[in-house]
DNA sequence: CTGAAAGCGCTTACAG
DNA sequence: CTGAAAGCGCTTACAG
């Protein structure tokens, strides 16, 4: 099946389906139906690899996630999603797993002209060795930021927030504050784990324990906080670095038979919906999910759609501290 | 950047490039080491466009989930990934957020040849509609099975279990069991709603309530409980197709001042993390997540690599019950 | 073991 | 408004 045969059965040239295809407003009203009958009839669909090989325009946007279980993740790419398709570009999502040989493998989509861009929310430790093999196409980094990288990127001030959720726990009264943290390989680690660092130190406070979990899921959480809940000092509050975290830590902390927020508050961090549901509801960090999507895909399109090189910017985008029964 | 280029600079013809490039046999040590050399001094990337236009054959396949940030669907997506993997086979994932103009635009991907087969796990309703526009590509329906459609599928015996739910909260005395659906157009939950059914006129008991949730997220949940406590007649025990569903309505129930599960007896469905982390963790049926996932890959992958058509097949795997605290 | 040539299915100047 | 022809970047018989 090709714009050959429907040309036979058009009685026209290729050229002329081709330009029905494409709807240019060329064509005379009567061969445009005759072809029109024709792919109606033989049920034709143009071969995309064909197409988007000649036009060297693809119209799609790799989009490469750690974990898609991850419900910030998801977040995200509901946001990518909807400025893509608002501007007719169609998202591939690949799940890496945070492996790099997978990484690498989806990333052949780019180097081989399947897609017009990527974006990653990678660990900007992996940037790197991702630079060698993104090389100059275009690529936005999400939700992962290094002020000396030469990559664009959008996330929020991670260290500000992090700051901002021990100040409030401070003058609720706690003293022994913990963090549930997970891999440093992340800025946003880094930078959360420092924003501790930074409050505990001002506000003179000696206790300082902190706990990485092994993945960001509930059952890391619950390990990490039952961990924290052995030590010979307990914590009367935990900081957690993602919701998910900090709801498998709800659990812990409840089971073990504390209650919250009076024996051990907890805080969270995200704003995703399983913050409203635990019991009590977490308080948190709101990072504004979507719109981190719908700005990577903007600056993406920018990069894609200009001839030159673009100067790099790093957009920091406003968050919200959102106080519930937790703390 | 093309084999030409690399040609000239080796010294060799295009088509021993490509020989190279694939890793045939027939290739003069010395000159394969040429062209490997300017492969790498030129930093040569295939064009995969090209390539799989050529030789008709993608090694992508296609996964369209409705909600990725469901678990139970990221459950199923890993097996499908580790499948695929296994065999070279590399996945495209799509969102469709059960959005038909999604879906259409995601399956020009198929018929444009940009991959070999397909994954959906789409409402069955849905499937004729899909069909139109599959045709006779390879396709595999997961998680969501009609004895009577000719696309195969992989799923779980819905009915059976449901039922054995029912049957294990009636042996423990409840009498006010109450049902979480979601949305009828998928066969899921006609299925789990006649195993509810089924087992409520079997053992005599006239309270019957269904409540259905918007979506499948935990607010969903919530506020589908909420409006079952807000009944004349309360029920002593309330089941849920999803966990994501139970644990929103463990916060509706909990909040609401109710014990679990002696007031009111909750069970989830999926076996996802969330059933676990949960005040209390949820009793649940268990879905073979992954091997749902993996199986369908295979039965793709069998399609794809058959040259005439096979016999439909519906695959039913087992689930298991899983007794918590909540029943 | 190697190269010249054809062809996958499109789009796009170009000439008419 | 239309068609013949070239070409996107590969792979693959075919002949040597």
């Amino acid at each position: 099946m090709s714009v050959q045969r429907i040309a036979k059965l058009a009685g026209v040239s290729v050229a002329t389906v081709s330009r029905v295809l494409n709807d240019l407003p060329s064509v005379k009203a009567q061969n445009k139906e005759k072809v029109l009958a024709a792919i109606a009839a033989l049920n034709y669909q143009p071969n995309l690899l064909a197409r988007q090989l000649r036009t060297a325009r693809t119209g799609m946007l790799l989009v490469m996630v750690s974990n898609i279980a991850n419900p910030f993740c998801a977040a995200v790419v509901k946001g990518v999603e909807k400025e893509a398709e608002k501007n007719g570009y169609r998202i591939l999502l690949c799940n890496t797993e945070s492996d790099f040989a997978r990484s690498r493998s989806c990333l052949q989509l780019l180097s081989g002209k399947m897609v017009d861009g990527v974006i990653t929310m990678d660990a900007v430790s992996e940037l790197p060795e991702l630079q060698k093999i993104i090389g100059a196409f275009p690529w936005v980094q999400c939700a992962e930021y290094d002020p000396e990288s030469s990559v664009f990127s959008v996330s929020i001030d991670d260290t500000a927030a992090a700051e901002f959720v021990i100040d409030k726990l401070v003058e609720s009264g706690k003293k022994r504050i913990a963090l549930i943290n997970h891999d440093l390989a992340y800025q946003y680690s880094q930078h959360r784990e420092q924003g501790y660092l930074n409050r505990l130190a001002h506000h003179g406070l000696s206790y300082r324990t902190i706990v990485y979990a092994d993945t960001l899921s509930y059952l890391s959480g619950k390990k990490a906080a039952l961990s924290l809940l052995k030590n010979a000092e307990r914590p009367d509050a935990i900081f957690a670095i993602s919701d998910v975290l900090a709801a498998g830590a709800v659990n812990a902390v409840t089971e073990s038979g504390f209650s919250i927020p009076q024996d051990i508050a907890l805080i969270g961090f995200d704003g995703v919906d399983i913050s409203q549901i635990t019991v009590p509801p977490l308080t948190t960090i709101q990072q504004p999910n979507e719109d981190i999507g719908r700005k990577a895909v903007s600056l993406l399109l920018s990069q894609i759609e200009s001839d030159n090189a673009l100067d790099v910017v790093h957009y920091l985008l406003p968050w919200q501290f959102i106080q519930r029964q937790s703390s």
